[in-house]
DNA sequence: CGGATTTGACCAGCGC
DNA sequence: GCGCTGGTCAAATCCG
């Protein structure tokens, strides 16, 4: 199957401005249709991003998406561009260590999280010292749906919202609530294709999903019932259709484990792997 | 009443 | 240096 099918031009429904933001060519051009030039897939990005259980819920897959990665530095290789390892600091802790391979803007968590909030502004001075404001690593997909926000299973505080510049729709900016959590994500609606939504999501979950109990999947959804009516599943469609340079379009759990392996020589597979049941339903984990 | 959202203001980075 | 834009803050407001 042709996966660019599936895919849309990032680009093409973005326009320029997501273009600044993902300067990835298309999806295409990491999807790797033949899976070999893209070390690394999707999941890895999942492993460190963070798509939750009900992303996955394969029975409501609808319009394709297309997926997009950035990693800190977009300059560089795809391969580069997609290490995320350094900038992983869900590997057992995300404090300092880790996180100075991203910034260490927030993600001094732990203790002093707290603090933090308060701190936060005032850490914005200082910032200017000597070190630009970098990012975690993030990456975005476009979602065709109704509603702006896509339930993934997280709770989301909303902090922000701005008009785009060459867009009509504003974007809006979240914050995982969970304390320690510095994942943020921006929701936005391409302004040329008005029905897609582009999510981008920054950082990295410290936490499992507080909605979904991950083994109640099929059925309760646990607290969070609407998931599945309110929102098409995009996440499901962009995993599969690109299965992000892994097999044809089925998600393998151990593929996944595996390329993760292949892919991030890193110490922090455990890790990762943890944070990947967070992201794939045991039950698939299990069936593949 | 507590938590979430809205919204205007502020700040930093970047390009010209 | 200046202006533009993106990103964040925080007070006010809304909602359950």
């Amino acid at each position: 199957m042709e996966r660019k099918e599936g895919v849309l031009k990032i680009e093409e429904v973005l326009g320029n401005s997501f273009s600044d933001y993902f300067p990835l060519q298309s999806i295409s051009d990491w999807s790797c249709e033949g899976g070999e030039d893209m070390p690394l897939g999707f999941m890895e990005l999942l492993g460190v991003q963070d798509l939750n259980p009900p992303l996955f819920d394969m029975g409501q897959q609808q319009a394709p998406s297309a997926v997009v990665n950035q990693a800190l530095n977009p300059c560089s290789t795809k391969n580069e561009g997609f290490n995320y390892q350094p900038a992983t600091p869900n590997s057992s802790s995300i404090s300092s260590a880790s996180s100075e391979a991203v910034n260490d803007e927030p993600i001094q968590v732990d203790d002093d999280q707290e603090e933090d909030q308060q701190k936060t502004k005032k850490q914005l001075k200082p910032k200017k010292a000597n070190q630009k404001r970098q990012r975690e690593p993030r990456f975005a997909f476009m979602t065709k749906s109704d509603v702006d926000h896509l339930e993934d299973g997280y709770r989301w505080r909303k902090y922000g919202q701005k008009a785009v510049k060459n867009s009509s729709f504003p974007r809006s900016y979240y914050r995982c609530t969970t304390t320690s959590c510095n994942v943020k994500k921006r929701v936005e609606r391409s302004f040329t294709d008005p029905s897609m939504v582009i999510t981008t999501y920054e950082g990295q979950h410290t936490h499992p999903s507080p909605i979904m109990p991950r083994s109640s999947l099929g059925g309760g959804a646990g607290s969070a019932p609407y998931h599945y009516q309110q929102h098409p599943q995009p996440f499901v469609n962009t995993l599969s259709p690109l299965n992000f340079g892994h097999n044809n379009g089925s998600i393998n759990a151990g593929n996944f484990h595996h390329e993760r392996r292949f892919c991030s020589p890193g110490s922090s597979l455990l890790k990762d792997h943890g944070l990947l049941q967070d992201v794939i339903p045991s039950h698939m984990l299990k069936e593949e």
